[in-house]
DNA sequence: CGAAGCGATTGAAACGATTCATTTTTGTGC
DNA sequence: GCACAAAAATGAATCGTTTCAATCGCTTCG
């Protein structure tokens, strides 16, 4: 059915040798041949084989990218930057999400591994890299993606976790904010560890103020809402004036409870901080204060690290790319009155 | 460096067709013999090579998803089902957005076609569909989704805009709205189309209202705000008291351009209908009154119609699968006192 | 006029897994 | 111990493309 090389060049009267020619290096082919060979591809329809090539070739020409949750609009930033970057250099990006379970980022590094793809770009689910070294060990560079590697082993291209936990917590701190709760989980993500991290060496200079920490399953908004819901059955004695959340989407749902119930404001009763920055935290039911990261900058930045670790190969050197995140403030903190 | 069949069937001192058995039909092979080439498969560290496989299968164990726009979120539920029914079935889903633009859409199909996907599903950008015939005839299945197709020469799982078009606008003259605006765009988008002749035929029966159409030239949050601002310009008279975006992101971003202003109350000088129920309509700034679709069963149930077509081959029987949409009623176009 | 040089073209080998017609081994019954 | 069937294992051929050493035709030069 499908027609191959073979075909062209018998329809065309010239060898195999000659098409691949036309279809790889024009230059080396007399311009006749390459117009009878073009006209004999568009007659029969003529399709190349990626299966073949890349066969021959050994490897392919797409990255494999593994987010931790595709549904998440960050991620969908971060890959829609990756898959420009990866475009013009004539790359393709297969994207898979691991969605919190780790079998599920196995599967697809498998799929990547049996693709012979020619790079990894992976936000990993948790902090055994072992997996990895030996992807790279068998010839493929790995680029960690908004996440650092604690000990340089990888090229990374991240934004700075902790400090985004400070700057949030602080700025909670500075309109007078005493008890904090952060709310987020699992504990397993490094990128909550850090932010975390962050939240409490805050607080640790501040003597008349507490952090606690509610931990959620995942990040979505429905966890969020979830956590919302715990945060009113509480004794209003107990409750925290400030909330810090690991992630916008967890920030909405936790926005979304509080606002349907009735019973309590943001941000008078409670200031509410989301990270990231998605779209959508600007159009909330109240607009929500949070953690700017570039997005598709760190996309695009971890294709460039990747192309250069392919590109060098054994002698490759890891690069570290950190960005510095940025606090945007919004009604979920600062009442409109307040903010102008 | 990578390892091979070869390799792991010397290693285990068999032949390469007895690594293959094992690798396919282990129940054709002695026990004794699987567990020596699967110790010398792990030892080795062998990977199947994809691209062999596919060659010589002739066929990939992927199907090619193109949607309009990767960042809404309603795509992403679509691709979201998709993935997940594709994968119980053994397949992948390589996914590409269009992004409104026909060169991208273009270079998307022919990446598919290089890649000699078992199936194609696609959101096209308009009505031409003469390169889908050609994809077919060259056998690969080809299904629509999210649209249908006009003379049923294509199998589509859709959803019926023009009704969701009719309940939407409906509700806005139920509501009292007089002046209503239709807001979306292009026109070659036949989803677009189909809601706006929904909405045209419900006020063919309503003779004291009209309704204007003012046209995007996408679909986003940012050409939402663009139209938003567009209204806030109009001559007060002239202004419309009922809004039907042609999706959410629209209705969000005109929503967020009303709410900034601050000269005009949603709902009560203007009434706004979303598009699509993605999550975030609901915890916007007002939550938006929107047209459900299934996303995840249209993804779903697409996979499974390409699954019989790819199954039928020649014969395959064209099957139309059309939802129908639910109006979900919200604040922005029913204040809250009124709601309850 | 023959040799050298040059661009254009050729065609066989290679990539790695799978298939399948054949051969080899094992097991059973007499 | 032998015949025969069933089970297991073999290995050459195949998929479609690319590569590259070899060849072909021409022109140019000594």
């Amino acid at each position: 059915m499908a027609v191959s090389v073979k075909e062209v060049a018998a329809e065309a009267g010239v060898s195999v040798g000659t098409v691949s020619n036309v279809l790889n290096r024009p230059q080396v082919v007399s311009e006749h041949t390459v117009s009878k060979v073009t006209a004999a591809i568009e007659k029969l329809g003529f399709v190349r084989n990626d299966a073949a090539r890349q066969l021959r070739a050994g490897r392919s020409r797409s990255f494999g990218l593994v987010v931790l949750d595709a549904r998440n609009p960050f991620f969908m930033d971060v890959t829609q930057g990756a898959q420009h970057r990866a475009l013009d250099n004539g790359y393709t990006v297969l994207m898979g999400a691991s969605d919190n379970s780790l079998s599920t980022e196995q599967q697809l590094l498998d799929l990547f591994e049996e693709q012979r793809v020619a790079g990894v770009l992976i936000s990993p689910l948790h902090s055994d890299l072992s997996r990895l070294w030996r992807i790279r060990e068998a010839g493929t560079p790995v680029v960690l993606v908004d996440r650092g590697s604690g000990d340089r082993s990888f090229s990374s291209v991240s934004v700075d976790d902790v400090e985004g936990g400070r700057i949030a917590v602080r700025h909670l701190l500075d309109i007078g904010r005493k008890r904090i709760t952060f709310v987020g989980g699992p504990q397993s993500i490094e990128q909550v560890q850090h932010r975390l991290t962050g939240a409490q060496s805050v607080l640790a200079q501040a003597p008349d103020a507490v952090l606690e920490h509610m931990p959620t399953k995942n990040l979505t908004v429905l966890e969020g809402r979830a956590a919302g819901e715990r945060i009113l059955a509480m004794d209003p004695a107990q409750r925290p004036d400030g909330i810090f959340a690991a992630n916008d989407l967890l920030a909405l749902g936790i926005l979304q409870a509080l606002v349907m119930s009735g019973e309590l404001s943001v941000p008078e009763d409670i200031a509410l901080v989301g990270y990231d920055n998605i779209d959508f935290a600007e159009s909330a039911v109240i607009p929500i204060t949070t953690v700017r990261q570039p997005a598709e900058e760190i996309g695009r930045t971890a294709v460039d690290v990747l192309l250069r670790e392919a590109e060098a190969g054994d002698q490759a050197v890891r690069e570290q790319f950190v960005f510095t995140p940025k606090l945007v403030i919004r009604a979920s903190t600062v009442a409109p009155s307040q903010a102008r």
